[in-house]
DNA sequence: CTCTTATATAAGATATAACTTATGGAAGGA
DNA sequence: TCCTTCCATAAGTTATATCTTATATAAGAG
C-alpha cells in the first residue's frame, strides 16, 4: 500500500480526522486526544498508530506521556495528486475550448 | 457515512484514483475505463458505483454505453477540510511565534 | 522495589471492502 | 425477432478495518 493510499485511508475515518483537527491546534497526549470520544483508549491508540504509519503525525516521549504532533508533510502526496488531477482537468477543458473555437464547418486538421 | 468520508474512502483506492485520472482527460465509458486493468468488468462497475455515490463522477447514457465524467464538485468537501486544518495550523504557529516573541523572563500576561 | 499513571499490544468479534463467476437487462443491428 | 454488445446486479469468498476486553510495558513517585 502506497503512502498516498495510507494517508487517504487514514483521513477517511472521521475519528482520525477529528484527532488531526485537534492536533492542528497544538500537540496533545493520548488521554487528551481520547477524551472527546466514547471509544476506549486502545481504540484511540490504534487510530494513532494508523496516523503515524501514514506519516500524518509524529510522537515523542515526555515522562510516561506520548505527545503527538501533526506532521503536515504527510499531506504532500495528497496535495500532489490533487494538483495533478486538476492540471489534467484544465488541459482537457482548454482542449475542448480550442475545438469549439475552430469553425467546425470549415476546419479539419487538429 | 458523510459525503467527505465517502469521497476519501473512494480515492483511497489506487484503482479508483487511476479511473479519476483517466476521466480528468475526458469522459470515457466502462469498457474503456476497464481496459488498463487486469480486473474483471464487474469489479470496475463496482468501483464506478463507489465513485458515483461519493459524488466524484456522473454517468450518462449513449446507446448501450454509459459514459462517465469527472465531477470536480465532489472534491469540494475535501478542499474545505484541508483548508480548515491548515488554517488552524497557521493559527497555532502564529500563537507559538507570539509566545516566543515575548520576553519570557519579563512578561506574564497572555 | 512497589504503586500508579499513561500508553501499547494481544486476542477475538463483527462489519465491510474488494474481488470473483454467473447471470440479468437495456439498447442497437441484422 | 434474435443476436450481440455494453453494462449492472447477485451471490459468495477472502481480506482487512474497527471496535471490544484483558493484559503487558514504560516511566516517575514514594
Amino acid at each position: 500500500m502506497s503512502v498516498l493510499d495510507q494517508a487517504l485511508l487514514a483521513i477517511s475515518d472521521p475519528t482520525r480526522r477529528a484527532i488531526l483537527g485537534r492536533l492542528a491546534q497544538g500537540e496533545a497526549a493520548v488521554m487528551e486526544l481520547a477524551a472527546p470520544f466514547k471509544m476506549s483508549q486502545p481504540a484511540i491508540s490504534q487510530h494513532l498508530k494508523v496516523l503515524e504509519k501514514a506519516g500524518l503525525i509524529t510522537r515523542g516521549r515526555d515522562g510516561t506521556r506520548r505527545p503527538c504532533r501533526l506532521a503536515p508533510e504527510g499531506l504532500v502526496p495528497l496535495d500532489a495528486w490533487l494538483s495533478e488531477l486538476r492540471a489534467n482537468l484544465e488541459r482537457n477543458y482548454a482542449r475542448l475550448d480550442d475545438l469549439l473555437a475552430e469553425d467546425p464547418t470549415q476546419e479539419k486538421k487538429s
